[in-house]
DNA sequence: CATTTTATGATTGACGTATATCATTTTGCG
DNA sequence: CGCAAAATGATATACGTCAATCATAAAATG
């Protein structure tokens, strides 16, 4: 019943051991009888490394870099949260998390912290990225140091990273439009869209995506032009407030980025008929409004689970190593009714983890 | 930057590496003054354990049952399969997994699985449970010789398992609901409910979670009396022809139950309005009609998720350990816009895994 | 104070793999 | 055949922890 060890296959194989780990970590200068009598004896005896001893006598540690924006934003907070407790977890996995605050959302900040990385000797980076020339060089300098690096929420430029974890984006604004539409039932409807800005990435593609399966599936919807709020929650809020004066039809609110608090607000106090609400992000904000019914969907990223994913990339990748099976990353739609628990809460249910 | 061992913490402290030994392992027979002081060391140099080094000393294996229903059920299918994979990777750890198929759905044939597991020295079950009487001496056998018991998908006595990993079934049906009510945008409705047999505790409380919100929330629509199916595909698909027939004014159908090939195919070739449609787990048919139109919203349980979640909850139980930061497990919306990758298609993109 | 507990120190051998060294054998080739 | 090159064997040390042993030192007890 005891996993059989490398002396066993050796054995089994009618080699020594030093020919069995010459075949098991290709050293090299093997004739191929022994390689074959070896490889029987694996298959026969089912031998599996054992990635603990193996550790221990390689002393491995992984030494891993989270480089996320800084500053106070929901989602973030939320991510940075769970990237703690989970490295707090690992560390006796002997991983290393340092979390390097960027610049939110800047080139020049971003590219200033991978320069700083280059010197620092880690394994791999989870990060947050931005797509611009800017960033090549120190990309470059770190995936020639044989740094595993990959981008989180946010892509980097394709060549310089060796995995994406995050939703795509294209998705999450086709989801948010599936959904916009069904809850017309087949009615006339106007929606208003707000975004952040032209050049955020991620908001273009959202809103690409919305357009597209409106249009294709839902001709009897129109939409107004897409007013943007520089994620501003101030901003979202006089403009939610403006719109919903001016287009007293309006059937529907998407808001692909931030600022869901101005627009929550907005809502808040409003008697009569409220348009459908749909925003992204499951923050303590957007949940207590949807369990008060200012807002009707929520559009998730899952930061828990990204995080996750992250770490079993990185050290797959850093291991090189073939990648655990892992559940799937999609936008997750949330409603008041299927809200995870609250894990701002302290009280825990023990007996259902 | 190297990780100190317990002798650095022996050395910081001013004891032996035995005693630092007696503290960490709570062997006892130490004094109050030394246990402090070894304590302060391990906090300030930042000790901890390194698992791989004792795993490898204890030659700890850990040997794995999952107790899940045979047959060809398009959701066990799924699951077992997700589940044989992820064996595979742990196999490597020291995990060992055995799948034993029990007489789907039957008392009687749960109870003899649980009796032959009694002998086979297991450390730990996972078991798609059943509530009854007659489980609770065979449990009580397992759980005496100390073996950590968790129910899965469906939960088994509270007293005899340590913890219950499955989606709460009253959400899922208050989701299903929820979804229902907004597709109807305030419209009158008529909704057919299909559920397998009275027995099964889940259909039961889908029903129930389903009705609560209905009755508060859309008092414009009203509930037909739920259709018995048996979980068969048969009798779905002809009640579901009786049902549209007989009904013309059914605006929507939900099927808590299986059997959804037959709901579906009954579907399939009507050219009239085709009512809302809400069903549970995405397997390759409900994942089909949910692209072609069919079906318009699937609620899944994600096996995947769970299976990860059953191997991480029977290890830290074994080791009595604290579980490690694990992504909530909540009912999943899926339209067909926000579907995961299909794994049974052989592409896979190694960009983005 | 002598004696019994109790606590501590010193040390050792696993666990299974990685990695290295050095001696020896086998093979290939002219 | 003889020699170099290639392959193999034998063996040792290290990784950090667990678990055990045995001797010794300190504290508690009457």
């Amino acid at each position: 019943m005891d996993s059989p060890t490398l002396s066993d296959v050796a054995r089994a194989a009618g080699v020594s051991y030093a020919t069995a780990d010459r075949v098991i970590n290709k050293r090299g200068n093997v004739a191929e009888k022994s390689m074959r009598k070896v490889q029987e004896a694996v298959a026969s005896l089912g031998y599996v490394r054992n990635v603990a001893a193996a550790n221990l006598s390689r002393g491995r540690t992984y030494r891993l870099a989270f480089l996320i924006p800084a500053g106070s934003n929901a989602f973030f907070n939320r991510m940075r949260q769970h990237l703690s407790a989970t490295a707090q977890h690992f560390a006796s996995d002997r991983v290393s998390v340092e979390i390097i605050e960027i610049a939110a959302f800047a080139i020049s900040g971003l590219h200033d912290s991978l320069v700083s990385l280059v010197d620092e000797n880690f394994d791999g980076a989870a990060i947050v990225g931005l797509q611009g020339g800017a960033l090549e060089a120190p990309l470059k300098q770190l995936r020639d140091k044989g740094i595993a690096i990959i981008g989180l929420v946010s892509d980097l430029p394709e060549e310089y990273r060796s995995a994406y974890i995050g939703i795509d984006n294209t998705v999450a604004g086709r989801t948010a439009a599936r959904l916009i539409g069904m809850s017309h039932a087949g009615r006339k409807g106007l929606v208003q869209t707000f975004a952040g800005s032209l050049d955020a990435q991620d908001h273009d593609e959202r809103l690409a995506g919305f357009r597209e399966v409106i249009d294709a599936d839902y001709p009897q919807i129109d939409l107004l032009e897409t007013v943007m709020t520089k994620d501003d929650a101030a901003i979202v809020r006089a403009q939610t407030e403006t719109q919903l004066e001016v287009q007293s039809e309006l059937t529907a609110i998407y808001n692909v980025g931030a600022g869901n608090s101005g627009l929550i607000a907005a809502l808040h106090h409003r008697q009569q008929f409220k348009p459908f609400c749909v925003v992204h992000e499951l923050v303590p904000h957007t949940r207590r409004a949807l369990l008060e019914g200012h807002v009707d969907l929520v559009i998730d990223q899952r930061p828990d689970v990204e995080i996750n994913r992250a770490f079993a990339v990185l050290r797959s990748l850093i291991d090189q190593q073939p990648l655990p099976p892992l559940p799937d990353l999609v936008p997750t739609i949330y409603v008041r009714d299927n809200l995870p628990a609250d894990t701002t809460d302290s009280t825990m249910k023990d007996q259902n983890p």
